[in-house]
DNA sequence: TTATTTTATTAAACTGGTTTAATAAGTTTC
DNA sequence: GAAACTTATTAAACCAGTTTAATAAAATAA
């Protein structure tokens, strides 16, 4: 069961790579060689403060938040779900210790690889070079709507925008996070809820 | 004057590829001679909406500002001043037109480089293609850290932030470009200003 | 240098959020 | 299935920003 579903799930991390740029079958294999497996039960932590970040993860199924603690506030900037890259990119980029939390919102598995064997790779390949490229492009992309998205509009816009895009999120989350996202209070998000429900 | 100025730029430019990884001798010159020099006028305008993006810049001397007109209203995303790559990433990877001015807030000259050319040389050559996924992970951690700025942080403190980090700012843009990009009005920044002054 | 235009400040009324605290509804756990 | 805990809503007082409009200061053009 749990074997037969880390087949499936690697078979989709395959074409998702496969989505970016062309790779030869072995060398992609012997990629998917250095990943392994790992389940995050809900609530658990994957990245605490301090940690160092070795990995670069794919979401195979479930969904890790991303937040920091300020002033004991929760600020989440992103969910990952199911078949996407992630990783706190900060830390992994400078090598320095993370100030970010990766947890588990639901019981979730993801797969990893370490940061020397995959430089090493795209040091060796073009092809897997580009891949690397593609995905930070992406990568950059989706950060980038989020910056549109927190400068422009307001509140409750950009909470209808959410709904639309991702409306799987308001079910699997709980609503303070999603307010935490926003750059709300739980208070907050709910009286903008109020409103939109009365006006209508 | 100008000629050797171009020189100057180029010389630069060509430091600025070398930070990111190494790249041999000729394949840089021929990659350098793929750009070509601009000169941009205080207030005139690089990219507007509904243009499609096809080069990818580099600010030799002077200021762009990247903005959107939302209801009427500026709201500056980024300021790329010296040494830095820049472009409207969204247009430029989608190939869809523009949803945004890069205006320049002085006299100032970039060098462009065709997508075509960048991405020819890209499949052609695996130190490109390195430098081309390095410089986006760069750009990633400068957006990134804007994301941070604003979902974290009170208007003031991202206010004395921007003050610290990018002191020549201030001196070279309107103040009511520095409140677009805070989120704010002018007469809101002008508050806070008061407010820093009083309290000291 | 003066005239014109652009940019920055101030004031006053308003608004969409915050904080704190109480209550209600939903989930877990045993 | 009751008890304990977590999550969501409501209310009231408060506050950091907005809008509009008038004025002042600075930069640009003639």
């Amino acid at each position: 069961m749990t074997v037969s579903a880390t087949i499936d799930h690697l078979k989709n991390l395959k074409n998702k790579i496969l989505s970016y740029t062309e790779v030869d079958e072995d060398l992609l294999n012997h990629w998917l060689g250095y990943y392994k497996r790992i389940d995050v039960k809900k609530g658990d932590t994957l990245i605490s403060p301090g940690q160092m970040v070795e990995h670069f993860y794919y979401v195979a199924k479930g969904c890790i938040y991303y937040y920091k603690l300020e002033e004991g506030e929760q600020k989440v900037l992103e969910f990952y779900t199911e078949d996407i890259f992630f990783t706190d990119l900060p830390a992994y980029v400078k090598e320095t210790p993370s100030d970010y939390y990766l947890k588990a919102s639901e019981n979730t598995v993801v797969y990893a690889i370490l940061k020397t064997d995959g430089e090493n790779s795209f040091k060796k390949s073009h092809q897997l070079e580009r891949f690397g490229r593609l995905s930070m492009q992406e990568a950059f992309m989706k950060i980038f709507t989020r910056v549109e998205r927190l400068s422009n509009r307001t509140n409750e816009e950009r909470y209808l925008r959410l709904l639309e895009k991702r409306p799987d999120l308001l079910q699997r989350v709980p609503q303070y996070l999603i307010a935490s996202y926003l750059g709300l209070t739980p208070v907050g998000l709910s009286k903008i809820r109020k409103r939109i429900s009365i006006s209508q």
